[in-house]
DNA sequence: GCTTCGCATGGAA
DNA sequence: GTTCCATGCGAAG
């Protein structure tokens, strides 16, 4: 359907495939491309939001990469040859080999010059070869980074000299880790199933860090986001297990051997590299690492890199601060993912800190993207820089980091995920994968035709774009039309199905109905009658504007209003969506409390999210409960008296009191007794030190499970 | 009572 | 259903 080439070229690979892959029967897998690539015919097909594609969960990560990667994608030198209009069968075919983990930005990124190179040919193609390949030719000469270099490869080879970073496994150095280490390497379907979070993305700059000034070879084996365990005084570090047996040295006896690893400063530390048995497995763990992780000042959240420093065959232990996100965001021509200086850093170190081109000879790629671990985190990268979306890395600049790789929710501590909520940026991280679909746009180039086994695909050159959210809507007479909100004025403009609209659109942009061109025209119809034909709130636009482009809002609220209503409740004239698995970024009323008994208590004139959120819930729960006590009154009621007619005593069900006590004694007065259930309600209004508000630091959510009773014992325990 | 160690558990993928 | 892995937890020191 869109964008062939450039997902071809630079469409997930895996880190470790070999060749050997792309000499896969290629007619194996035609079904499934035909299935997947076809151009959907209709009127939407020019539409960047085919379903059968952009929706399929099991396409999910590729389409995050792919997504990560339309968003950064820089335009100019990372175009593919214009003249080049044909896909190779074993370049789909790799693509779909690899589609499911994802890839490095950075990889991406070498990948599509090595196109523009012209070196379309499998070495292209294979990550390992694609991945960075740097070469400083003196002391003080530039590093040339073979990414914005056109020449051949061959002339890279000759011109190595010196110090040479390899930043992701090279196959010979690989073999020779191989011979070195005694044991075999990973093979390649093994290393095919290492999870993507694990996939090392380091910078050139942390690379140089780690080579120091020797002539050494860096591999970057894994990378770790440290839990909440790794980080903390247990001193273990949970190693992936496929990382541990894969680049580890083999370990037979739970105890395990000594490793010694190298930190970004050249210090050495000797960690324990040890196993659990687990549940007929194994859990890899290196003990002692708290000395390390501690001098790092790395804390939950944060990342430890592994790499080999060949040909010492040396481990080395890099690391990436999660909190550099904001810093960068704000400064994002700053180098990201920079070691920072150590202690007994030298100036070198520090100088790199500085400036990307203070301690790098050469005009070094500065990666903004680095903290960007998710398709998500890259949209709003994008969004801080939405004037300038295609234009984001300007000429010399590009990404060695890979980066958008969606990273385990749980693989942060609860604390972590607070904070990383809590982080501003992270807030604007509200965008679902089906939203940004609806967001992307096709290049305004027109694709030209290719022809693949007898197939036509519409081919783009240019990454899709970031386009404004419009709706579409078929009227009563059955005509299609989309409906988008102005950016200026917030009023809903109806246009043909075939417009696309640019992520900031306004009336004066509105050149297919000239009438309403100007902010100054009424809208074709009141804003009531839109809101039947589309799932928009009224208004929802302008909360945004002038912080982004991009309307999320309804997906938010409806995942937050779900929250609040329950499971199951769906919300009039808003999509029902069900609540996914709660991640950072997650703003329901789970995530967003904080844990029971942990935390700032909230005042009772706290405004905040959570309390707002807390106070309306618990609003819905008792007016819930109340309607409910009422209907088993009336039921109680009406069975006493046909008891009373039958003359035969019957317990009262789903009471706890004697049936007699509920109509023949009087009313309580006693807020401290235990009275039934809507003494229990009014118990928990009057209970709170202030005449009727409610605790904000209860958990209404959890009171509603348990019984009247025990909410009015547990507020009368805890008034505040 | 504190820390360390080893295993178990359960959520997530 | 299986595997992975973050973390809980009890035993031992």
């Amino acid at each position: 359907m869109c964008a062939r080439k450039s997902h071809n070229a630079m469409a997930p690979n895996h880190i470790w495939s070999s060749s050997m892959h792309m000499a896969q029967n290629v007619a194996d897998r035609k079904d499934n491309f035909v299935k997947t690539w076809r151009p959907p015919a209709g009127q939407f097909s020019s539409q960047w939001r085919q379903n059968n594609m952009w929706s399929m969960s099991t396409m999910q990560s590729d389409l995050q990469q792919r997504l990560a990667y339309e968003f950064d994608r820089p335009s100019g030198s990372e175009k593919l040859l214009p003249g080049r209009t044909f896909i190779h069968a074993h370049e789909k075919k790799f693509d779909d080999m690899h589609d499911k983990p994802t890839t490095p930005a950075g990889m991406n990124h070498i990948i599509r010059d090595r196109y523009a190179n012209g070196h379309t040919q499998h070495s292209s193609l294979d990550p390992t070869y694609a991945y960075t390949l740097y070469h400083r030719e003196g002391p003080n000469q530039s590093l040339h980074d073979h990414s914005h270099q056109h020449h051949g490869e061959n002339d890279h080879l000759s011109a190595r000299k010196g110090k040479q970073f390899y930043s992701h496994s090279v196959i010979d150095n690989d073999f020779q880790a191989q011979l070195r280490n005694g044991r075999p390497r990973m093979d390649a379907k093994a290393r095919s199933q290492l999870l993507p979070r694990y996939w090392p993305r380091i910078t050139d700059q942390e690379l140089q860090h780690l080579s120091g000034d020797s002539n050494s070879v860096i591999t970057p084996l894994f990378e770790k986001m440290l839990s909440a365990s790794d980080a903390g005084r247990i001193g273990r570090l949970v190693l992936p297990k496929k990382c541990a047996e894969a680049y580890f040295p083999a370990i037979s006896q739970a105890e395990g051997l000594p490793l010694k690893v190298q930190d970004a400063t050249g210090k050495e530390w000797v960690f324990q590299f040890r196993f659990w048995p687990n549940n007929n497995s194994r859990m890899y763990v290196l003990e002692g690492v708290t000395p390390c992780i501690q001098s790092m000042q790395l804390q939950a959240g944060d990342t430890v890199t592994f790499s080999r420093i060949d040909p010492e065959g040396k481990l080395v232990m890099g690391f990436r601060k999660a909190t550099n996100l904001s810093a960068e965001q704000d400064q994002p021509t700053k180098p990201a993912n920079v070691v920072p200086p150590p202690p007994e850093a030298n100036s070198k170190v520090s100088a790199a800190d500085s400036g990307p081109s203070a301690a790098v000879p050469r005009p070094i790629k500065v990666n903004t993207e680095i903290k960007i671990s998710s398709p998500v985190e890259q949209a709003t990268a994008s969004k801080i820089d939405k004037g300038a979306l295609a234009q984001k890395e300007g000429p010399g600049t590009s990404s060695s980091s890979p980066g958008p790789v969606k990273r385990k929710a749980t693989s942060v501590g609860p604390k972590i995920k607070r904070f990383r909520m809590d982080n501003e940026e992270s807030m604007e991280l509200k965008i679902t994968w089906e939203e940004a679909q609806e967001l992307l746009r096709p290049p305004p180039k027109a694709p030209s035709i290719v022809i693949v086994d007898g197939h036509e695909f519409e081919e783009y050159e240019e990454p899709p774009i970031l386009g404004r959210r419009t709706y579409f809507v078929t009227d009563q007479s059955g005509e299609n039309h989309q409906w988008a909100q102005c950016e200026d004025c917030s009023k809903w403009r109806k246009l043909p199905v075939d417009a696309l609209l640019p992520s900031k659109w306004t009336c004066a942009d509105n050149k297919w109905d000239p009438e309403r061109s100007s902010c100054d025209s009424a809208q074709e119809i009141n804003t009531e009658e839109l809101t039947e034909m589309i799932p928009i709130k009224p208004g929802a636009a302008k909360k945004s504007k002038g912080t982004d482009n991009i309307d999320v809002s309804d997906g938010l609220d409806t995942l937050a209003n779900l929250a609040i209503l329950g499971e199951g409740e769906s919300l009039p004239s808003q999509p029902t969506t069900r609540h996914p698995r709660h991640r950072p970024g997650c703003s329901c009323i789970v995530c967003i409390q904080p844990p029971s008994g942990k935390g700032p208590k909230h005042k009772q004139t706290c405004t905040c999210n959570v309390c707002m959120t807390v106070r309306r819930r618990f609003r819905t729960l008792m007016m819930r409960r109340e309607k409910r006590q009422q209907s088993e009154k009336d039921v109680g009621a009406s069975r006493r008296k046909e008891v009373g007619q039958s003359s035969e005593p019957v317990p009262q069900a789903g009471s706890d009191a004697p049936p007699t006590n509920t109509t023949s004694s009087p009313p309580k007065t006693d807020t401290n007794s235990e009275g039934p259930d809507d003494m229990a309600v009014d118990n928990k209004r009057t209970s709170s030190p202030i005449k009727n508000q409610i605790d904000l630091n209860s958990q209404p959510e959890r009171e509603d499970e348990h019984s009247p009773k025990s909410d009015a014992t547990r507020l009368r325990d805890n008034p505040t």
